[in-house]
RNA sequence: GCCCAGGUAGCUCAGUUGGUAGAGCAGCGGACUGAAAAUCCGCGUGUCGGUGGUUCGAUUCCGCCCCUGGGCA
């Protein structure tokens, strides 16, 4: 790492250190011991882990990672709220507005590999969906089937129907709900990005790839670690507030798993072994994504830490 | 010991009236601009238990052996 400089605020962060990773690769140790090195905070760059209530499923940060270095964007959101990366760019936003990285050097760490695309590159700006046009295209995406909306898509917004393959209904949707919102096409908006929320020429990009094998070594005995640590007490209140089975927050791995447990329809290790395989495939995801999205200004590592 | 039923992909199994085999799951590769722990696309990875025999050719038919279930003793 070098030597701090000035973490100027004049609308786009400096100095900033972003560490990504797959899942259980162990990217948390990693930000904790270069924020004490380099008196850093810590912002999460991960989709789930800003959901309060699945605090052990989601391998949040514990009490005495939080006594180490301030964090930020942990926990701060209720699963009844659909969050979003725009949601979240603005979050990141807000802080550097308010300062907080003018005095710490701050590092982004987590495995969503758009919000640091977002955060390096910008996300288009696109004003926000009205909730009820966002639910009527889903509804119609459960009735109709992707091909049939994709069609419609096709009849209204050519380029974009082209960019989208018939069978990805979420993105077809996301089109559609765009396109009706704001009366123009989801391309015309994704053409123009905003500015980058960091300065990538002064930033630190680290990536840590490690083996697949190791990774899925560590993956098994995670999940059993996290449910000793109560994970299934925290599927039972996750549960407990009835939300919608579409939520995001609903969709963490091991909610379905262990909620299969409550209703006793699989035994305890079997629902271990399937969120394992889950797991692991979300981590060759990340994998993927990593491998293939993210630039040469990455360092990468192939090391694991704990 | 005898009698059945099996031994085919990492797992569960299908199949070949004899021309070296295919599904699901797992796994692997890929896409990714506001649900991204999401969504979507592509790819069989194999001494067909072993060994003899019959045959132009055996995973398939026959013999023997090994292994796993179940039954009878």
């Amino acid at each position: 790492m070098k030597g701090s400089e000035t973490l100027s605020n004049d609308g786009i962060v400096k100095g900033a250190i972003l560490i990504a990773g797959p899942t259980a690769s162990g990217k948390s140790a990693l930000a904790l011991d270069t924020a004490e090195r380099e008196n850093g905070i810590i912002v999460n760059a991960d989709s789930m882990q800003v959901y309060s209530v699945l605090d052990v499923l989601t391998a949040r940060p514990g009490s005495d990672d939080l006594k180490r270095a301030p964090h930020e964007l942990y926990g701060h959101v209720h699963p009844s709220i659909s969050y979003s990366t725009g949601a979240w760019l603005r979050d990141v936003t807000r802080l550097a507005g308010e300062g907080r990285f003018s005095k710490r050097r701050p590092i982004f760490v987590g495995g969503t590999g758009l919000y640091f695309r977002a955060l390096t590159e910008g996300l288009a700006e696109i004003p926000n969906v009205p909730d009820d046009v966002r639910a009527r295209w889903r509804r119609r995406l459960d009735e109709e089937g992707p091909v049939r909306l994709h069609e419609l898509l096709a009849r209204e917004d050519m380029e974009a129907a082209k960019a989208i393959r018939p069978s990805d209904g979420q993105r077809i949707v996301r089109a559609l709900e765009v396109l009706e919102s704001s009366g123009r096409s989801i391309r015309t908006w994704q053409a123009a990005r905003a500015r980058p929320v960091v300065d990538g020429a002064t930033a630190q990009r680290i990536v840590i790839e490690p083996p697949r094998a190791v990774l899925a070594e560590r993956i098994g005995k995670r999940f059993a670690r996290m449910v000793e640590a109560g994970a299934m007490e925290e599927v039972r209140a996750l549960l407990a507030l009835r939300l919608d089975p579409g939520m995001p927050a609903m969709k963490a791995i091991g909610v379905r798993e262990l909620g299969m447990v409550i209703e006793g329809r699989v035994s305890i290790e079997e629902a271990q072994r399937l969120a394992a395989i889950a797991t692991r495939q979300y981590a060759k995801r990340q994998s993927t994504w990593f491998r293939n999205q993210l630039g040469p200004e990455w360092l990468r590592l192939g090391t694991l830490f704990s």
